[in-house]
DNA sequence: CATGAATGAGCCTTCATTCAT
DNA sequence: TATGAATGAAGGCTCATTCAT
């Protein structure tokens, strides 16, 4: 029936006015700034119906978690489907991360604090493992990549060493890099005037010390970015720079 | 007067003991978890004597930062000082990082949450600047070495880019490895058995990227560590082998 | 009308359920677990029905206390239907209320739990009196059992004391011993094996000092229990035996 | 210390002050009606110190129950050093319980609320045994008069009884006649005109009904009842004539 | 009639901070 | 200087009740 419909719409509505509020107070005002009280108050309904749609304060900040989860997967799937040489496709996935904490900087800052380990989350075993399988499926997308590349010969590991430790180790190069750049560090105060050229510099020379084809110096790289941005997000590129 | 030593010296210990009880209050219940009532009770006093050292709870978190980045900072600067080609002094830093986050990881994740903004932590001015001169301090640790080796000629680096990005980058590194590591990312089921030497390679095949003379595959960088833990760690070292 | 008909059975039927709905509630979960939310959820209907039925929580407890106060004058009006000497027809309602707590042990302890006055019941006057009202028609019932015996020459009370008070007195050792009973006393640790034959023994006992005819050592008790149970109860005896 | 002496007597003097307040709370206005804000408004002092003295409303709600159950235990062991026959003895017990339940009807009425079992109250297992030795002591002064008089010859139980059972009955009976006082049972409605010689009169008649030594006629109870008074209980005595 | 989203008062509990002793 | 009782604001959460659909 369309009355039922329409009320499932309406209840998914309110979950996402939810979660923006919850997350806007989380970013300005800290875990402890946000409280049921103030989620109420912002959207403008009671605290009884915030609570109607999530259980506990705990299983708010998982859904946030969950939310920023599921768009960081969709662009990173979009960004694997760029056709091209697999450290293309790779400098896809890494520019999906640029445009997805540039553009929304209040999930990566949310994950952040929810990830700090700060109040001891004790979300429920099932809520967790939803988050940690979301995580998987980004790593697998990159180590899919690298397997690609393997098999091409464009990638050839060191001894003893698999796909999953470059992916580990791309990972915390941007974990560590959007952490500073969110973090209060001034990077202008550092002579670095472009944050992001440096995390790209930074992962190609990376990518070469590892041997990755093509090297950073024999190829087009800023053409490839550009085909990258136009071809599989821009509409996000356009947001960006429409800023 | 030896009296007046004296009481300076039990305010100093009294101050230790009230650091070190929040610090593993903070690790083991979290933010929320760290109560003025809980530390006076670990230290055995009362709360007003707590007080009496640590105006509020801030001035104690900002306390446990500070004392982070001190220890911090006496391990870089002993690592600088090791006698070495700069790629080697470098190295050195990035073993004293690891040593420091093996030896004391209290500190790595209280200072993690400390600067998670989870609590819009509302420190005065001058506490938040003298964390920040401490991390200047670090970096420029770091920049030293950096211009050191431009200036002997074993690095070059591209146009327009000042030894800060490198620096800024290695932060990033390390900085989202232990990230990583500290989190509840099971390195050893991505295949990792060795988290350490695989940041090890990763920071060298980075710098390789960049052209750091002498190279990965150029020098016996085994030795080289070798030689560093003996020469500028080796109680630290000491301490890690006989856990 | 058939339909009009129709209607008010279901709705008969719908409050039936509701009420034992409640009453388990109740009686598992005290009550604090006893929530309009949750009896709609036992009943697979919406909260809104139940207010339908009835208007508030309070006219809820009430009704439960209604429905047990019926089902204990049904039966003791049963008992008293037994055709023999008063003293035996006084034991008939003994045996009444021993079945009646028994088979329904829920109504016992839900009756209980809403003549706590733990919750300041405010239930409206005319509702009070509606129950007041059944628990006179059960004192009236020994009564005349009583003035029955007294008039028959089996029982001669003191000076100054009516049937009220001999009445009185059997329903206050009842009322104990089931209260006993249900709670937490454990009998078995007190060496009384069957708790039962101790009240009726109990009871025969006081009525001997009252000089009640005929006396529990001049009469086959046993057997006019037996008459009793299978003259005025013989489903719920077969209900208690087959258990 | 004479300051520690008289912090520690404060501080008992707060928590009779606390639990007083909590008692006539719960008497009217039921268990919902007792907050801990308004015991902190009664005591005038804040809901915290309430807190500092009883760590939840289920501590406070026992230690309610310990307070009663130890002046209960008080009286009765007062009532069994009363130097006459069994019986007699046996008598000043119920005389206690009389008293108690007459001169601090709060405290039967709380009891019942908090044993009524409406709130699934979750109280940890010690505090449960704490308060389950106490009604053991009760029981047990009861016994040891009933194994005195059996050891006299004034009682004689039936095969297979042991003191227990009696004890166990008296208890019902008494349990129940204070239900029904306490109760809204208008007693005057049903010609009853002083409850107290009832439960009196009632008890003695159950007594001589197992033949309990010496019988109801054959002694001089009013007697008896005034040298228990005078003897055990003169300062109850006198404070239940002057009202 | 049935539904269930919305309400909001109110409850229990925690904790940083103060201050009289 | 040490103490710890007292404070009271604030937070998470529940639930009886209402009412538009």
């Amino acid at each position: 029936m369309s009355t039922t419909q329409r009320k499932a719409r309406e209840t998914k509505q309110r979950e996402l006015q939810i979660l923006a509020a919850a997350r806007q107070l989380l970013l300005e005002r800290g875990y402890l700034g946000l409280t049921m009280d103030r989620v109420a108050e912002k959207i403008e309904y009671s605290k009884g119906t915030v609570y109607q749609h999530f259980g506990s304060k705990e299983d708010l900040l998982a859904a946030l978690e969950v939310q920023t989860m599921d768009e960081r997967i969709a662009m990173f799937q979009r960004a694997a489907t760029f056709s091209g040489r697999p450290r293309e496709r790779l400098a896809a996935i890494g520019i999906a991360e640029e445009l997805f904490v540039q553009l929304k900087p209040e999930h990566f800052r949310c994950s952040q604090i929810i990830n700090s380990g700060a109040f001891q989350a004790k979300m429920d075993e099932k809520t967790v493992s939803g988050i940690r399988s979301r995580e998987m499926r980004c790593s697998e997308t990159v180590e899919g990549i690298l397997r690609d590349a393997i098999a091409q010969g464009d990638l050839k590991l060191p001894e003893g060493m698999g796909p999953s430790e470059l992916s580990l180790t791309l990972w915390s190069l941007y974990i560590g890099f959007f952490t500073l750049v969110e973090g209060s560090i001034p990077f202008d105060q550092f002579g670095v005037q472009d944050p992001i050229a440096m995390l790209r510099r930074s992962s190609h020379l990376l990518l070469d010390g590892y041997g990755f084809q093509p090297l950073f110096g024999d190829w087009d790289w800023a053409a490839a970015s550009e085909r990258i941005l136009s071809e599989v997000f821009p509409d996000e590129h356009q947001a960006l720079l429409s800023r």
